[in-house]
DNA sequence: AATGAATGAGCCTTCATTCAT
DNA sequence: TATGAATGAAGGCTCATTCAT
């Protein structure tokens, strides 16, 4: 049973492929990839499918891309970077870091709510049990490295006195993020709501998350400003 | 021939039998269910491993369940029942609506974050955009439902004075429900946390969600007290 | 790269398929493997062609056999075994052991040079670089246990001094046997002659080999006899 | 375009390039093919690994071989040539015939038994059945005419009074060839033995094999010499 | 009602061959 | 002529579901 069951047929010297990088076939592949993956689903998206709706035949399919899962992955991988831009940047555009953070908020509920970003994040939460790597892969290049940058900003904050100080930044980065987000990812995940919420609903959410980061780290300078005159 | 051949006392209301409905084979069923979804996600798990875990033949299964996203579904309903009971119930346990609240934070978070829960939800987002109901379903179920109980438990704590108005409950709530999950839950849902939560990590966090919560919407006891003798 | 290319679906417990046991459904499958096999040899056969060929599902080829290469080798063991039982009778069915030597070579090249047996040897040399177990077990099942019996027997004759002494019996049972094929089984194997040989044949060629071995290692009795009045 | 832009001398015979000719490249393929084909078999050998193999791209491999097959039979027609004239020409380099016989038996022994030789014996073996064109073709220009060039040797040794007068030599030929061959090519066919056979046990053998093939033809000269004072 | 053998559509992947450049 | 990207038929294998017993 050991014996003959594993040479099988000499795996080939894997020729690593280092053909098919016309990028534009590439990027036609990626789109078609995104569309059949988006509506079904890792495990429910086919091959054939994706063949389909990116125009091009099956086997063009492996030329640039080894399987369907290094497919998936780099399909996401496009989709992050893409979207990690736009975000990121909204940190350092404002000279209040106030306005900054609410901004960068807004960013960030806007990019994740997206249609793409969701759905992304159901597949990758979808498989998630079966293959760990890319699970862990996509929350430390996602979320966990947006907490990161969020944390440093506030310890940016805390240093030139706009924030009291905080015991455990990296935790206020995460409670900041999940409040701006309160009542409006989780519904898109479960699909339980199926438009992306608006602009309005965005603004009214991340307010009320600044107003309550804002009484717990903020300084308070109303009351000490007006304290002494009660006196 | 199942009709005389043995009259005894009386072979049981007779109508105990009507299509597949002998509960003990449907908790055999479900509880193999359970193992195998759990492990493997929806579309990686077969009905035949789930039949084998079940020691029940293969065709049993569709005599107790129309097809696998049925039996699916049932099951994660049955799930859902058993845990929802245990969580609510801290909210009433205690005098102290405050102390009650961070009860209920830790038993929430406790919940979620069991192994079961953590692949029912991988499990049901990562088929919530072919099976929109099932996620729908999910969502109001279970999240929303949770929420709509922690609004109603915050506008007593209003109305007791326990707690500054509240404008917008549902919101204030979820921000609670997420707040209590910061860091927690989020990456474990990916996988990238493989182990519950230690409870004196729950503690932490459900700590400083009641810290923040409480700096927004707390009665500010000291500002009222100190208040008085300065008029 | 390491990371999660190797779980991917945990290969599930593989359910030891006790299963598939109608002898009757297996037999067919043998059957219908026998003929795609012989007609195209390993590569060339699909288990598509056996299914039709064996009158039985795609499927259901994989309830009585684990792969294509397990289905294989159980065919070329069950017609070993059937031919096995025949040849090596004829060694002990003559009170004379010359003749029931010559009886048994008779034997063997009509077995090794039907239909079956050829194309069982074509296919399991065709194989042998890619899956040597496969290669090696039939040898050492066939042509190496027949020498080995062969040879057995030649060191009986010899004890009852109906051979001369032979210094290396295996290699004289493999010359035996070789010598017995001579231009007949080489040009069947590489298909050079498409029917097995004739009765006359087999027995001219028999006869030669008989005529060789028995001048090398046959009792000199003319010589003995002849000899003393020549002195 | 290709008419004057360099006169040059004169840019080679003009005729030089009629379809694929180039016989660099001819030779660069075949040397990619032998390599693949010999490590994989015939099947389990994909134009794409020839290809790279030989450092060649994959279109021109048509250019060169019509297909998959041609390519082969190209390969073992070349591979046959270059092997034939090694071990024939042992037979004219002894003055003494018996001796040339041996010699020639060690020789035939070992290109047979090289790697090479042995997989071009298993992959034609293997494909006899499909091809049978490649079987007989194979038979004929290799095993076939060597036996036949040993029956004219021999035929000559009888006329010289070398060897006593054979019936058949076209048999006796094969005898001779099987003899030289027992026990060491076929182990090496189905792969139970992975290296080729040393000096000394090719020694052995063809010792063997001429003791046994000298008792049967030999001329006896002891007979004959002590035979006179008999009378 | 329970079984489990049988089904066959469908999946991922490979590969001989073609053809525009 | 040489290239290598593209093709698409075909291969081995799995699995949800059915059905005779």
């Amino acid at each position: 049973m050991t014996e003959n069951s594993k040479p099988k047929v000499k795996p080939a010297p894997r020729n690593r492929r280092i053909a098919g990088m016309d990028p534009e076939k590439r990027h036609q592949i990626l789109e078609g990839a995104h569309q059949v993956f988006t509506a079904r689903g890792f495990d429910a998206a086919s091959m054939n499918d994706i063949a389909a709706a990116a125009n091009v035949s099956k086997g063009t399919l492996y030329v640039y891309f080894e399987d369907k899962e290094h497919l998936f992955v780099a399909l996401i991988e496009r989709e992050r970077e893409a979207q990690k831009r736009g975000a990121f940047e909204a940190l350092d555009q404002d000279a209040d870091p106030v306005r900054a953070l609410a901004n960068f908020g807004r960013c960030l509920v806007r990019m994740i709510n997206c249609e793409f970003a969701v759905s992304a994040h159901r597949i990758v939460i979808g498989v998630a049990e079966r293959m760990p790597d890319i699970g862990r892969t996509f929350y430390e290049n996602g979320p966990m490295l947006g907490a990161g940058l969020i944390a440093r900003h506030l310890e940016r904050m805390v240093a030139e006195g706009k924030l009291a100080p905080i015991a455990d930044p990296e935790l206020a980065a995460m409670q900041f993020l999940d409040l701006c987000q309160s009542s409006l990812t989780r519904p898109r995940l479960f699909n339980a709501v199926r438009t992306p919420p608006s602009e309005a609903e965005i603004a009214h959410v991340v307010n009320e998350a600044m107003a309550m980061f804002m009484a717990r780290y903020g300084v308070r300078r109303q009351l000490e400003t007006v304290s002494p005159p009660a006196l």
